[in-house]
DNA sequence: AGCTCTTCCTGAAAGC
DNA sequence: TGCTTTCAGGAAGAGC
């Protein structure tokens, strides 16, 4: 499932290919998943794509300026999220289309622009480059950017579970499941402790579990669990290297307990017992009933 | 504030 | 063997 090292690869891999090259046209196949499919057709045509960017786990297509009258609006973005089993690549137009592909950007030397998407979790939106300024400032920061003190700063005296506010795109973009648990267990923290009770150097020893493991992924070009490849169709590495993640029932890489699953902030968490130790049981607390209405 | 549950969707895997 | 059920999960929304 794409997260940030595997936007990231995508993303690396279309910047050797897209910008200078311009959209002529858009063909769509299921649409469900688009905010506004009419625009795409209407909007695009004409534009050149200048520069490709990752917000988080969005793919941010930098266009130039229309030319028509209804297009004569400025800078415009073409903004991707793979969802769970998005693809994005740039493909000749005699080869093979991938079944589950909904859009086909055309550019001027023939070649396409392909979203391949089974599940259609993803997510493909316009956004006036006006906005975008907007749209970033909705989305966390960067993990791999943001200062200790910042990242101290976003979690300080959080009351909810830190798995919980790891993925929670709007404290951080970019981080999932995976990144979050391979995390945590380099981090030794439970993914159901409360962030209140982390200590700062548990904070910072999470910080740099975050940047480090990120960093290695993408070196690795990502994780290749359910069937992500990058922009030219090449699984990723990480998957070797992960240390919790799906790794239930088998020897924790560094006390050999044996690595369990259970369910925290609704997603399926991989932790070592023994190194993650479990936050102390919850005192019953019983909360003053609320007076309703 | 933050938790759980539900919805969206398909295909792989488990269950019978 | 073959059909049915469950599960996976990013994000948003409902309800508590």
């Amino acid at each position: 499932m794409p997260e940030l090292p595997e936007v990231e690869t995508i993303v690396r891999g279309l910047r050797t290919v897209l910008p200078g090259h311009t959209i002529v046209s858009v063909r769509l196949g299921k649409t469900d998943f688009i905010e506004d499919p009419a625009a795409l057709a209407e909007l695009l045509p004409g534009r050149r794509i200048e520069r490709v960017e990752r917000l988080g786990k969005f793919i941010q297509l930098q266009l130039s300026a229309g030319s028509g009258a209804k297009n004569a609006d400025g800078q415009m973005n073409l903004v991707i999220h793979l969802g769970m089993t998005g693809w994005l690549g740039v493909r000749r137009p005699e080869d093979p289309v991938a079944p589950h592909t909904h859009a086909f950007f055309e550019l001027e030397d023939g070649r396409e622009l392909r979203y391949t998407d089974i599940r259609r979790f993803g997510q493909i939106l316009l956004v006036a480059g006006g906005k975008i300024a907007a749209f970033r400032e909705r989305l966390g920061k960067e993990p791999l950017e943001i200062s200790a003190s910042e990242f101290h700063a976003r979690l300080a005296g959080r009351r909810a579970r830190i798995k919980a506010l790891l993925l929670d795109q709007s404290i951080f973009r970019g981080i999932g499941n995976i990144y979050a648990d391979e995390s945590l267990w380099q981090a030794r923290i439970h993914p159901a402790r409360l962030a209140a009770r982390l200590n700062s150097a548990d904070l910072a020893r999470l910080r740099k579990a975050i940047r480090r493991i990120l960093q290695h992924a993408i070196e690795d070009r990502g994780s290749s669990i359910s069937n992500f490849v990058d922009a030219e169709g090449q699984p990723g590495e990480y998957q070797q290297r992960h240390r919790a993640y799906g790794r239930e029932g088998k020897p924790c890489f560094r006390c050999g307990s044996k690595i369990r699953r259970g369910s925290v902030a609704g997603r399926s968490s991989y932790f070592c017992p023994r190194c993650q130790p479990a936050p102390r049981r919850a005192r019953a607390r019983r909360n003053a009933p609320k007076p309703r209405g």
